[in-house]
DNA sequence: ATGACGATTTACT
DNA sequence: GTAAATCGTCATA
C-alpha cells in the first residue's frame, strides 16, 4: 500500500496521454527503497506517446512485444524499459487497458532523499561534481537517481508501495510550455508535434525548450 | 542466427 | 558540436 493517503487513484490515470501529461506536471513521484529510504521529486517535464498511430511510440502500428506489454495495461501502471544498452526510462501508462498510450517522465525537481540520489548518480565520478539540477534532469537520470529499473516494469502505481504518485501541487497552464519531443527524430511528422510539456521556469528540465515564437525571438525557426 | 538500432548520457575538442 | 559507451530487443532470414 502507498505510504500517503493522497496517492493518486485509478481514475486520475484513465485519460488520454496528452491530458494526463499536462496534469502530471506538479505531482510528486515517490520511490520507497527496500531499506525504507524515501526518494521523491516533483514532475516538471513529461512527454505524451499516443500509441498505435504514433510513429515515435513503442506500440506504433499496434506492436505488442515482451518489452512493451506494460503499455497495454490499464492506466496507472508503470512502463519501464531499458535502452542504449545502459539506461532505463519510466512511463506512466495512460488510458484504459488495450489502448497502449503512455507518458514518459523526463525530469523531476528533487524533493526528498537528495543525498541518496547523489550517490546513485555519482557512480565512479566525484560526488561533489553533482549539482541538484543534475540529479533528475533527464529520463534516464531520474530512474538512476530513484533506483527505478525493469524490476518495476508493469507494477501498479495505484497500489504498489515502492513507487507511486501523489497529489502535489497543480501547475497552472500559464506556467506550462509545450515543445517537440526529444530524441525521436526518426518519427517523421510525429517528431514535430508539440507533445512535450514542461514547467517553463524550472531549472530541472532535461533540455531547455526553445523560446516561444513571436516578437523578439531570433532562434528556433528556419524560414 | 544475425544485425541494426535506439523515447540517453557523458566526456572531450 | 561530436563521439563513445554498451546490450536488449525486434524484424528479417
Amino acid at each position: 500500500m502507498p505510504a500517503h493517503s493522497d496517492t493518486l487513484g485509478r481514475r486520475f490515470f484513465l485519460r488520454d496521454p496528452v491530458t494526463l501529461a499536462k496534469v502530471l506536471l506538479g505531482r510528486v513521484l515517490t520511490r520507497v527503497l527496500d531499506d525504507g529510504a524515501v526518494l521523491s521529486g516533483r514532475v516538471v517535464e513529461v512527454e505524451a506517446y499516443l500509441g498505435i498511430p504514433d510513429r515515435a511510440a513503442h506500440t506504433f502500428g499496434g506492436r505488442k512485444t515482451p518489452r512493451n506489454r506494460s503499455m497495454w495495461l490499464d492506466g496507472g501502471h508503470a512502463y519501464v524499459y531499458f535502452t542504449y544498452g545502459m539506461h532505463h526510462c519510466m512511463n506512466v501508462v495512460s488510458d484504459r487497458e488495450g489502448t497502449p498510450t503512455a507518458c514518459l517522465i523526463r525530469a523531476l525537481e528533487p524533493l526528498e532523499g537528495l543525498d541518496r540520489m547523489r550517490h546513485h548518480r555519482a557512480g565512479q565520478r566525484p560526488i561533489d561534481r553533482l549539482c541538484d539540477t543534475d540529479l533528475c534532469s533527464g529520463p534516464a537520470k531520474l530512474t538512476q537517481a530513484l533506483a527505478i529499473d525493469r524490476s518495476l516494469d508493469g507494477i501498479d502505481l495505484v497500489s504498489d508501495g515502492r513507487l507511486f504518485l501523489h497529489r502535489g501541487r497543480v501547475v497552472g497552464a500559464d506556467r506550462v510550455v509545450a515543445a517537440p519531443r526529444i530524441g525521436v527524430g526518426y518519427a517523421g511528422v510525429w517528431a514535430e508535434k508539440l507533445l512535450r510539456f514542461c514547467v517553463a521556469d524550472s531549472p530541472h528540465l532535461s533540455v531547455r525548450p526553445e523560446a516561444i515564437s513571436g516578437k523578439g525571438s531570433t532562434i528556433g525557426f528556419a524560414g
